[in-house]
DNA sequence: TGTTACTTTGTAATCATTACATATTAGCGG
DNA sequence: CCGCTAATATGTAATGATTACAAAGTAACA
């Protein structure tokens, strides 16, 4: 039979919860929006549950870490490959799909083993774009 | 006659011991790591100033804010297009002078206007591979 | 159904960064 | 060279995100 490939975690209302929420979620949330968004349905969740769960989804590879909003992390629970564009202004996060060829050759590696990739664009996004054109 | 294109900045004992450091240095130094170098000349400086300087520098396109690093701020002097390759256990960063083609056509910008785009490479720098290696 | 290791919770602590009030000074005009 | 003023430096306090921790609760297995 096929294996399940995906680790088995102790299942918590919490954590379903959560992961209810992230399923299929392309707004890249930070943990406070998720916990904002959980506590509507889950009122007594702590922040630190929130924390302690995306930490451990994080460890198995459930989630991404994204680091590009330099005011805080957000979360990502799309792990294939694939990259994003943020808005300089509001942050706002969206996905691009693209192919790109990112090989490095073994010379310009100075020795790193590299093992991810991900491509970072920085924008402006259409609302934001409009606000800065009423503005002049 | 030639126009200097860098703006002026009214300069400090402060400012130059920043700047002397930060010209050419390619370490990728945190805030932290800026002000610890910067006391050893400049016992008098207060962390403060240096934060107050990188904003400026940023502000004025002379530093890079690099959001690579999921515990701090990391900051680049080079301004000009090139990439990272960052240790995910030492969080050494070092560059990748590479030209990739990251066009991104209209109908996949989602109406963004994208004027910045950065590539970041995961992985162990050859320090870190070691450590590993004899864990084993 | 009992046990136990794993989770949740609330609170306190930590760490990076920013805000602010006060003292200092670079750089300009005279 | 001198004095003025806006810009800067400093120290401290505040903020905001994230983590640590101890105690109480519970999922999942036997």
């Amino acid at each position: 039979m096929p294996e399940d490939n995906v680790k088995k975690i102790k299942m918590t209302p919490q954590r379903a919860a959560i992961l209810k929420y992230l399923e299929g979620n392309t707004s890249h949330p930070s943990a406070e929006a998720i916990f904002d968004a959980v506590r509507k349905q889950y009122p007594m969740i702590s922040f630190t549950t929130v924390y302690n769960t995306l930490q451990t989804l994080k460890d198995l590879d459930r989630v991404w870490e994204l680091n590009i909003d330099d005011e805080r992390k957000r979360y990502d629970p799309n792990v294939m490959l694939h990259h994003h564009l943020i808005c300089m202004e509001c942050k706002k996060i969206v996905d691009i799909h693209m192919d790109f060829q990112l090989d490095v050759p073994d010379e310009k590696a100075q020795g790193y083993m590299i093992s991810g990739r991900h491509v970072e664009f920085y924008g402006l996004c259409p609302k934001c774009r409009n606000k800065k054109k009423n503005n002049d």
